[in-house]
DNA sequence: AGCTCATGGCGAG
DNA sequence: TCGCCCTGAGCTG
């Protein structure tokens, strides 16, 4: 489920609902409960996402007084996560621009290939056994379940995350000429690179596979042997596509002229929604050129990639 | 009911 | 490179 867009967009409703509000947090699995009940009935200051990794800060001691119950005020009325307004979620990466803030404590999280973190019903708890944690206001209730990182941690720590994490496209103090300078001195893949987090932060394998069918580069091609050029144009491509996907809750990247209405195919129809070139496309006709699309086990993780459309250089 | 796979990432070898 | 962590959806039967 996740890759950066899921992250930023569950970190622009987690503000949305809970950011200046008291908010009970309890771990009913118990996997978490000593750091829940240090911070349950505290203040949700913010939470910012880093690549895939979300920060929960509640900063308890920091915030003053008038500004929980102004917030109460700010947020009468407002709708059910999951409807945050456009404009808020869009306006996620200057409310965060910068550094992240340096008090704590921050709850970090890290979802991995199975964690989800869902919008439920305030009210009675179910699937307690499997519950990490839980926030929840009277309006508002988000349940995490299966995580690979819930932990309470200190400032340090989570500016030693961030420095570990290449530059994010979804962050307005992404700087992709850091990207580069790895990938340009790198004999590895792109395919690999691409999917290495300390490259580039939050892009997983679907926008792996479908940047680099975008800009017609084999997945094997080294960084090495990329142009600045090339490289310029997968990052621009990114930071085109994810917010997007921020904005849509899925990822769509083919372009008007292979969609189905200009093509008159068959739109996509699966579990795993948007519109793509090669993504889980394996065997099927490529959208543009009609050859099967490839897939490879690569890495332990399913590569996929169309041989006509992006030759070998 | 059971099996497989998933938009990750880690540590051991 | 492999095994392992963790959950649940989507199949098969």
């Amino acid at each position: 489920m996740p890759e950066g867009h899921v992250i930023h967009r569950l970190a622009a409703e987690l503000d949305h609902a809970f950011a200046g509000r008291r908010v009970s947090v309890s771990s009913p699995q118990g996997r978490f409960a000593e750091a829940s009940s240090l911070l349950d009935g505290t203040v949700f200051r913010t939470a910012e996402a880093f690549g895939k990794h979300l920060v929960l800060d509640f900063s308890p001691l920091t915030v003053p007084e008038e500004f929980v119950s102004a917030a109460s005020e700010r947020h009468e009325g407002s709708p059910t996560p999951p409807t945050v307004p456009e404009e808020f979620v869009s306006a996620a990466s200057e409310r965060h621009e910068g550094s992240p803030a340096t008090s704590g404590p921050f709850v970090h999280i890290h979802l991995g290939l199975i964690g989800k973190l869902r919008w439920v019903k305030p009210g009675a708890v179910e699937g307690a056994s499997t519950l990490r944690l839980r926030l929840e206001t009277k309006e508002h209730a988000a349940e995490l379940r299966g995580p690979q990182a819930c932990a309470l941690v200190g400032p340090e720590e989570v500016a030693g995350l961030v420095a570990t994490l290449g530059p994010d496209p979804l962050r307005a103090d992404a700087d992709p000429d850091r990207a580069w300078r790895r990938v340009h001195r790198s004999d590895r893949t792109m395919a690999s690179l691409l999917m290495d987090q300390r490259v580039a932060a939050g892009v997983g394998n679907i926008y792996r596979a479908e940047v680099l069918y975008r800009q017609r580069i084999h997945p094997d091609t080294p960084g090495s042997s990329l142009s600045r050029r090339a490289w310029n144009r997968i990052w621009a491509d990114l930071v085109e596509l994810m917010p997007q996907g921020v904005m849509h809750g899925r990822i769509d990247t083919v372009r008007p002229e292979d969609s189905p209405e200009a093509t008159g195919r068959d739109p996509r129809v699966d579990r795993h929604g948007g519109e793509v070139y090669v993504y889980r496309r394996a065997g099927q006709p490529c959208l543009v050129c009609g050859r099967e699309v490839s897939m490879r086990l690569f890495e332990a993780r399913n590569l996929y990639w169309c041989a006509r459309c992006q030759r070998r250089r």
